[in-house]
RNA sequence: GGUCCUGUGGCCGAGUGGUUAGGCUCAGCUCUGCAAAAGCUGCUACUCCAGUUCGAACCUGGACGGGACCUCCA
């Protein structure tokens, strides 16, 4: 087994991965609110980490990831005030929350899809998992680090901390935390400022609630991790991730509910992975600077010049660590863009090479280099760098300037095939989609050629153009500012 | 305001106390009927100030800039 260092933020430092039960490996990642669609920001995180995943089982683990759906608890703030975010949806679009979730969920799945990620080994919901966040939460009451106030339930985050590290993700002091924590209006029952709520009392005019011995409610923000990750992967595991706005909140809240609830730390490494900006302003959904997959895949936004494909996007990603903020820019992008075309070409090229009878080069050591990379913290960026190498030295000997052996020949194919393919997941255009990029190319061309023809006033022609496109199943339609099609 | 992270060449982005990151762009060369592709070469960077050191982009302190979290977010 490859010796892997991972940054662990429990310790803030690079620790040797040591599995606790090898070669078996829970991994636990939390996953998308499907309120809404899925912005890049939630696929970067989920492509790190299923670059994690693919990783760790190449090199030799058995691997049980998990990545829960959020499908219901979510509120607009911490306190019993706000809505769930499901519900306002549901009632703003006259649907049922289920049918907002089963639309989010399904598109999630397909987005994910088109990077070419792998699925967990189990997607669990919150719905799915009422009763066990119910039976947390009954058995923090009786350890006496919760308490119910007229049908909601709070964590009593100051009587936890007296025994507990807290703050123990973020290095923070609970005396700062108390005397910064803003005061919000409608913190309703809580004791403590910093308590937050495991079991929510229901409005009447509440969509999703389920019954409890407290009452008609529904979970709180936290519990759900807690109760899915213990169900699946047991009271303790190996390694659980999140975006790093997770981490001050809702992974510090989840520690604190495994600890209280079993009196364990659920996790030895946690990982998180930092967030995607756009011109330097982090990418989210509540500042709306945010664009959807799908128009960064069809080029339909005012930010972007023109569309890039699902696998140019992953490399673009890739090109980064996962633990560094990303700059989404459209020359960034077309960089990638080139690049990873340059690359993919490369293994074409690779698969005609003809075999030398001693080599210039040494392909041993550049394997070895890229396990050094990935073992380093997953570094992906020095990972495609020495895939470039391999590039430049397969082109090279296209070119007959340099010798490769066939064993040379074929371990390269093994480094594409492990690190570009199974572990990076990237893979090549599908040729529909290169099709469609050049077709459209094409009829770009046809109607600036019309245009010159209307210019003229060569109507004939520019009918008779209008006309074969037509045919051809190309609809033209003529407006003031211009020609546009479809087909 | 508090806590933390960060500042690298035209752009994006790794990185280690002394040795080439890599990609994209640009220029030149080789190849080519011309291009393209590919290869080679070049443009050789580390916010500023001070300190530690034989030596610092990499360590320490300060300044300035950017960002994250503290409030729903991956």
């Amino acid at each position: 087994m490859q010796p892997l260092f991972l940054y662990n933020t429990l310790t803030r430092k690079k620790e040797e991965f040591k599995a606790l039960n090898p070669p078996f490996v829970g991994m636990y990642v939390c996953g998308p609110t499907v309120y809404s669609d899925v912005h890049l920001g939630n696929c970067r995180t989920f492509i790190s980490f299923d670059i994690m995943y693919r990783y760790l089982t190449h090199i030799g683990y058995k691997v049980r990831y998990l990545r829960n759906i959020t499908d219901a608890g979510h509120l607009e703030s911490d306190g019993d005030v706000g809505e769930d975010k499901i519900s306002k949806k549901a009632k703003l679009q006259q649907l049922e929350p289920m049918e907002i979730v089963q639309t989010y969920t399904v598109d999630f799945h397909k987005v994910m899809e088109l990077f070419n990620t792998l699925p967990p080994n189990i997607e669990p919901t919150a719905t799915g998992h009422i009763i066990e966040q119910q039976q947390i939460t009954e058995e923090i009451i009786k350890k006496g680090l919760a308490y119910e106030v007229n049908g909601t339930v709070y964590f009593d985050v100051e009587k936890f901390a007296k025994d507990n590290n807290y703050t123990a993700l973020t290095g923070r002091k609970l005396e700062e935390l108390l005397e910064n924590t803003r005061d919000l209006e409608g913190q309703g029952d809580k004791r403590g400022r910093l308590d937050f709520a495991l079991w929510i009392k229901a409005k009447p005019e509440h969509l999703m609630k389920w019954g409890s011995q407290w009452g008609t409610g529904f979970p709180g923000w936290h519990i759900e991790c807690s109760a899915m990750s213990t169900k699946y992967l047991g009271e303790q595991f190996d390694i659980h991730g999140g975006g790093m706005d997770l981490q001050a909140t809702h992974h510090t809240n989840e520690i604190a509910q495994n600890i209280a609830y079993c009196g364990k730390q659920p996790c030895n490494y946690w990982l998180h992975t930092n967030m995607l900006t756009v011109s330097g302003q982090k990418m989210s959904k509540s500042l709306g600077n945010s664009f959807l997959p799908r128009e960064l895949f069809t080029g339909n936004h005012k930010l972007l010049d023109k569309g890039y494909s699902p696998m140019a996007v992953k490399f673009f990603m890739l090109q980064t660590h996962y633990r560094s903020t990303l700059d989404f820019s459209n020359e960034a992008l077309q960089a990638s863009e080139k690049g990873f075309d340059r690359l993919m070409e490369s293994y074409s090229t690779l698969q005609t090479l003809t075999a030398s009878a001693t080599s210039s080069e040494d392909i041993k050591a550049l394997q070895a280099k890229c396990y050094e990379a990935m073992n380093d913290d997953f570094n992906t960026p020095v990972l495609i760098a020495c895939l470039f190498d391999a590039a430049r030295i397969i082109n090279s000997a296209n070119d007959k300037k340099t010798n490769l052996t066939q064993i040379d020949i074929d371990l390269l194919k093994d480094i594409y095939r492990h690190f570009l393919f199974d572990v990076m997941g990237l893979k090549p255009e599908s040729e529909n989609l290169k099709t469609k990029q050049v077709l459209g190319k094409v009829v770009e061309m046809v109607l600036h050629i019309r245009d010159k023809a209307k210019a003229d006033k060569n109507f004939n022609l520019s009918d008779d153009i209008r006309n074969k496109l037509t045919e051809a199943g190309v609809q033209v339609k003529d407006g003031k500012e211009g020609s546009s099609w479809k087909i």
